[in-house]
DNA sequence: GTGTAATTGCAACATAGTAGCATTTGACGC
DNA sequence: GCGTCAAATGCTACTATGTTGCAATTACAC
């Protein structure tokens, strides 16, 4: 393992927040840095793995839930019902995600939330709104 | 129970889409379309229950996927993670929805999908937009 | 180095959903 | 009405995703 996790982007991004600078948390961090993307628990799981990380199920899902709750990475519900993780690049979560219904996948879109005008029933707030765009990615339109 | 089962809404809607005339059939299409809103399968069970209606887990779950094969109803996922289903008023199911960050509720809201334009990254084809309100809902609104 | 509270790892539990298969039943022809 | 038969049901058992409790370990402050 590497003598000075400090010096990692990971690294900054933890102790930034006030939290332990531990293996795991290191390593899923770079893992979510690296990816660019959403991934499920598993698939974060299998990238330590091939990483040569050791890791339990659980120290994993609660290694995500500190990092969302430090407001490092955030969450969302994939159609399998699956909970996806990524990195939260710019504060408070406020931008379209495209969900691809071939594979799953899960990318945030550059873009600004759009202004929608929906009317709402009375008595009803309105805290956020989420835009999600279904389709087919660049990797699965071309391969079969 | 009632002994002309076809005379019913419900009973009509089965049986212009091919499927068996079932008293599980018949009393879940009833419930979802008393509801005006999207409910759990868990929800949908306990509505059974309070009916009369003896019914087994494993069938409810058939019984709302064969309803969504049909066209008669749509399912979504919710925050939490477990799957809505409603009746499908009207076609595809274009509609923006509010999401009760309190008690979960889904409702369908009547406006129609505003047009949204995100620029997609290049080979992504779009299939069709969600969007997903995030608040609180009136009754969770009035009472603490 | 030592103390201590935050993390981890394990086992058990919880919830949402699925699979296989024997039994029951709605629809249809008679 | 009565038999037939595939569709639908109701079991049991299983998978996947996520959570809880607790004892052992470990990062960090001193």
């Amino acid at each position: 393992m590497p003598d000075h996790p400090h010096a990692s982007p990971a690294g900054t991004l933890i102790a930034a927040h006030g939290g332990r600078l531990t293996r795991t948390r290191v390593a899923v961090l770079e893992v979510l840095l690296a990816a660019g993307q959403s991934l499920t628990h598993d698939e974060i799981g299998v990238a330590l793995s091939r990483n040569g990380i050791k890791h339990d199920r659980v120290t994993l899902y609660r290694t995500l839930d500190w990092l969302v709750g430090a407001g490092v990475a955030h969450r969302m519900i994939g159609n399998d019902r699956a909970r996806r993780f990524g990195v939260a690049v710019s504060g408070p979560h406020e931008h379209p995600h495209f969900h691809c219904d071939r594979c799953g996948k899960v990318v945030c879109l550059e873009g600004a939330q759009p202004a929608v005008a929906v009317s709402l029933p009375g008595g009803y707030r309105l805290d956020r709104t989420e835009l999600l765009l279904h389709g087919v990615c660049a990797s699965c339109d071309k391969g079969p």
